[in-house]
DNA sequence: TCCATTTTGATAATGATTATCATTATCATT
DNA sequence: AATGATAATGATAATCATTATCAAAATGGA
């Protein structure tokens, strides 16, 4: 957590950016909570612990740890960011419940390297992928 | 192709929908096009063969094209939606390069596979998914 | 402390998609 | 072919997430 925050501000004074309370609080909020946030939420959470913060600098914020690999940009199609962490979390992938909206990080390792054979058949050189399973889970299938 | 128009107009029966001359220009513009294509570029597409043609009808028509199983929706992270033929197209991945737009179909049995087994595991019932490998193409590389 | 530079927050702008609603078109039935 | 109930259309307003703008405030090296 200490180490997530030094990161951040090396990162910081590398680009000649400052250190503010409002991106402590907003990193802070995005470390402590181990969930898939949109900026909305993340938004409201950061503004619990400083009030006067606004929502362009919560956007502005997470571009920053999306830069420097701290997050990870989700997209589950339903027209909204997400944010989760990167840095020391290894990838994986997601089933995504259509019903209740809830995720499920699933990996494998076979699955990384089918991913790699298929660029490589196309000569292509791939930076970062994105899978998503959309199904019906456990609970409310039951439901 | 007259078959696909067939399965629209039984489609819109069963539904008590109309036909009309909008719903037939759009689908064939869809459906001679092999290409991903945004609303906004099926719009320009059709309104060429019928000038009265207004956005809102683009989109509700490519909606019912979804629902009838004839397209499918691609997202590819960038706020738009795209449109793929379905209807007796196999399911495929995309490698989509980050320089120029471009798309690669790809198929792989195995990672079908892979991911049947990953929902199992986790007890859901997948209905679709989407895999996007990121990356920069043959051509773009070389430029 | 000073000051150049960056940040901030309020809000306007943007861009894709959806909702609204008065008018028009469709189609099964006469 | 005319009727009428219902659905479709198109122009445009609304929505929603995100980005841009800009004057005022905060930062941090000198």
């Amino acid at each position: 957590m200490e180490y997530y925050r030094a990161v951040f501000n090396e990162f910081l004074r590398a680009r000649k950016l400052k250190c503010t309370g409002q991106r402590d609080s907003i990193l802070d909020v995005f470390l402590k909570t181990e969930r898939h946030l949109t900026a909305d939420e993340i938004y409201g959470l950061a503004k619990k612990r400083n009030p006067k913060i606004g929502y362009a600098t919560v956007y502005r914020t997470l571009n920053l740890l999306y830069e420097v690999g701290l997050a990870r940009e989700v997209n589950w199609g339903d027209g909204k960011i997400r944010y989760e962490h990167k840095y020391r979390h290894r990838h994986h992938d997601h089933l995504i419940c259509t019903k209740c909206g809830k995720s499920i990080e699933v990996f494998d390792k076979q699955l990384e390297k089918i991913q790699a054979k298929l660029s490589r058949e196309k000569e292509f050189i791939p930076t970062h992928h994105q899978l998503n399973i959309y199904g019906v889970c456990d609970k409310c299938r039951k439901r």
